[in-house]
DNA sequence: TTCTTGACGGTACTCAGTACCATTCCCGTG
DNA sequence: CACGGGAATGGTACTGAGTACCGTCAAGAA
């Protein structure tokens, strides 16, 4: 019974005396102490002091990356949506964990740091799936992908930050919402709302310019692709 | 002409020796000795290894943040892409420098990811000031202005990367161009470059809706001011 | 000259992280 | 039961970053 803690009893201890103590007051010894182990053992177990708050972001990059990987043309966006949720999700099962490590990242600098470096790595993931996904390998596709992967994950931590702040009730629907919001932004602007929905849609010319050359420009306005109308 | 170096003679002695032999191969002690110089001197004019890398972000963000604060309501887009434009113009000022730390930084995981601390930092700032500036404190503006600060920054890092790659031979009319396509992302489905460049308008009616509702949207769009059109 | 101030160098310390070795415990095989 | 091997553990010793403290020296002001 007192087999499985080892590591357990590791974090348990860690973030005690952080909450306690604060992080720089707390020693790797300390932490293995409180635990009723070695220092090896702590270190076996934990690649750094840091890494006791932080234990699986590696596994989850390899979730993201799965996500994405099962995915055809026509469904990336969803796999991205998904993938999203997916991250979400996971902080959202750890419950009150994710909440300490909240409080911890926002004191202590040096935790902040980690976290942003972390959330680095999954941008990187989305912008090389995104810019992927768009084949074009012009420059102007590759800032698109750029743009795109930071909104994306902006969305999510801003989403996240809210519930770990306790300010978002349901953070599901409102992440699946603020990537709506992401993706239609990207959808370019020839897709609005009422195009959506089915409401309305509205066209209004102003001479100018050569009727013909706004053809393509109409015909893809109607139809809702990307491209500049 | 010897005492000028000091400060000066570290960050050359630390580069040089970090070419030479690896960022993690090389400690403080070397780095002193190179600059003929005590190791207290070294953490007197740097207060970390890797500070000797970085050696004016504080600096930096300082600069923006006076930019920023010198923009009234109507000037703050304007303001912001001054902003970005000033930390451009740092790197390019820097030459081979930023060349030489971006080539470190590429290969050093700690380099890297202090890096994305600091590029952090600022878009915390911009994302601060967006927000100020949308006045709105809906949950919509506020993952608004999220997005458009992540836009904003990882538009910049986007072309700071491609000239420090030798990729750009014009990274500031690259920004700028860049900028513009991010706040045109962000000036909402409504304002079209045809509406922009005095081109053409159009404007496309499905039924389904009362005509009377969609006056609002369709003055907005004719205005080309924020809002669902 | 004398006093002060600031930059510097040296020593000693704490602590994170690594390397290495010895011990113990568990488990299957003879 | 005895034996052997592997896995988890604990201890010791080391490197190197960063901090604290103190003494020295040089330049300038009184």
């Amino acid at each position: 019974m007192s087999k499985p803690a080892a590591r357990t009893r590791l974090a348990d201890a860690a973030f005690a005396l952080f909450d306690e103590r604060g992080y720089e007051q707390t020693t790797v010894d300390d932490i293995a102490e409180r635990a009723g182990v070695g220092r090896t053992t702590f270190f076996r177990h934990y690649r750094s002091k840091e890494d006791v708050i932080f234990p699986d972001h590696d596994r989850l990059l390899e979730q993201i990356k799965d996500r994405l990987a099962t995915s055809s043309h026509e469904t990336a966006l969803a796999a991205v949506s998904d993938a999203v949720r997916l991250v979400l999700l996971h902080y959202l099962e750890e419950g009150d964990l994710a909440r300490r490590r909240y409080r911890l990242t926002s004191k202590v600098a040096a935790l902040r740091d980690r976290e942003i470096a972390s959330v680095a790595r999954y941008q990187r993931l989305f912008r090389e799936f995104i810019a992927n996904w768009m084949g074009d390998s012009t420059e102007s596709a590759s800032l698109r992908a750029e743009l795109m992967a930071a909104s994306v994950v902006a969305a999510h931590n801003h989403v996240l930050r809210r519930w770990l702040r306790g300010e978002s009730p349901d953070p599901v629907a409102e992440v699946d919402e603020a990537m709506r919001e992401v993706l239609a932004l990207f959808r370019g602007p020839q897709s609005r709302p009422e195009t959506r929905d089915g409401g309305t849609t509205v066209v209004a010319f102003r001479t100018g310019q050569d009727l013909d050359a706004l053809l393509p420009a109409l015909r893809r306005l109607v139809e809702g692709e990307p491209g500049d109308a």
